[in-house]
DNA sequence: GTGGTCTAGACCACC
DNA sequence: GTGGTCTAGACCACG
């Protein structure tokens, strides 16, 4: 499901967090779907329940998830992207380093843009189901 | 000179790698040039010298820089991009776990190509003597 | 009749007692009104009976509603309030919350009050018959 | 410093964030102040570092404090308020429970008012010196 | 069954 | 010294 390598410097909960929204946008979990439970998914990845559990509020906090109460996790069905100038600083910052690190591997500029554009489609999109 | 964001949750002698690496590609600082000693880095920077330091080393084992004893630090004449699976594999991810988050951010693949096309155009690039 | 946000961090149990009693205050259920039966409610809301009962048993508790075995619920003819000095900290910790909340998305002194102003005159309160 | 009460329904970790920022409204705290690391603040308060550090997280989330690596957490200094429409509607929500509970105890809407208003002016409010 | 909180104790990176 | 992460194990409220 979600492929955990826990020698990484990403801390295992980032991991989990991360690997969900790609599983989402690439469509192999679907908007109202619902999750394992924190005692499965910690079992299926021989994590403790705290480290599953961290992930999943991560995500609520996201807006990628909801619970409820006594039922369990769940996919949003209606995620709303929200613009935040400091998200978005963020988000250059973190491009801008692996680019970086891409002209320091020895990539050029046309190499690079070529690998983005494959990473990009691998990923289905949000919304791109409702507008086919 | 180099900006440093003490709160960031990037260690600051990263940034301080970062932001060198950074500096070379757009062509601030050039080939064999000396670096300020680690303490005027740490006295422009306001920071603790031990970091700076630790930033120092890091870009040496890089072989972005190299010292020479009593000399000083100077930046490397002839950088050798060295390609590795791990490093390939690492870089995959970040980028990854960008494009993630810019499509959660509400970017469309078109603007997300578009960023990182900017991005990469504010970059030199090391090779960039070679093929002009 | 009452929403309720299955998502919400509020027990549904709970926002089911709120939405009687501020139902009750804005004169939308009157003194004397049967309540519907739990199973009724529980289908009406699409809850689960068992969280439908434990709301009733709060609000019986709270003497807000009274239960007549075999004829049903319904709403208290003569609630007497009850001022109890744990339920009044309690209150004001609640109310200190949630201006600390305000004040920090924002609001000033005079805005906090009008709001409060205006959502206390959504109500019609429980002694208004007296004053009128 | 804070007073916790580890009987209240409230976790011990959200009423270390409320008192925080409830000390910051009345001036208590001032903004650049170094906060008690969560190792003293955790003996000062007999409470497991974890809980410590989990209010402290959220402060930071919440932008009230910033963390330094390696010195410790600070009070922000320029606290942004940021409206957000679902953090509204929590806070009248919020107001909402409070008003009926505080009707049902007795309360009429003067006295309501006269209590929220009494609240209110314990705190200093956000940019009051500034404007003064 | 579900998630939410808390404690205890450990290890790590950073400054 | 600082905060950040993780494990282990417990207890609780909710539906």
């Amino acid at each position: 499901m979600i492929d955990i390598d826990v020698t990484s410097s990403t801390p295992i909960y980032a991991q989990i967090v991360n690997g969900m929204k790609e599983g989402i946008l690439k469509g192999i979990f679907q908007p109202g779907e619902k999750l394992p439970s924190v005692r499965e998914m910690a079992k299926m990845l021989t994590l403790n329940p705290n480290t599953v559990q961290k992930a999943y509020k991560e995500l609520e906090r996201q807006k990628v998830v909801v619970t409820i109460q006594g039922r369990g996790t769940f996919i949003s069905k209606e995620y709303q992207p929200k613009m935040d100038e400091d998200k978005l600083n963020e988000l250059k910052e973190t491009f801008k380093k692996a680019i970086v690190d891409a002209l320091y591997l020895g990539f050029d500029k046309e190499e690079l843009i070529a690998l983005v554009t494959g990473l990009v489609n691998e990923m289905e999109g949000l919304n791109s189901d409702d507008k086919n």
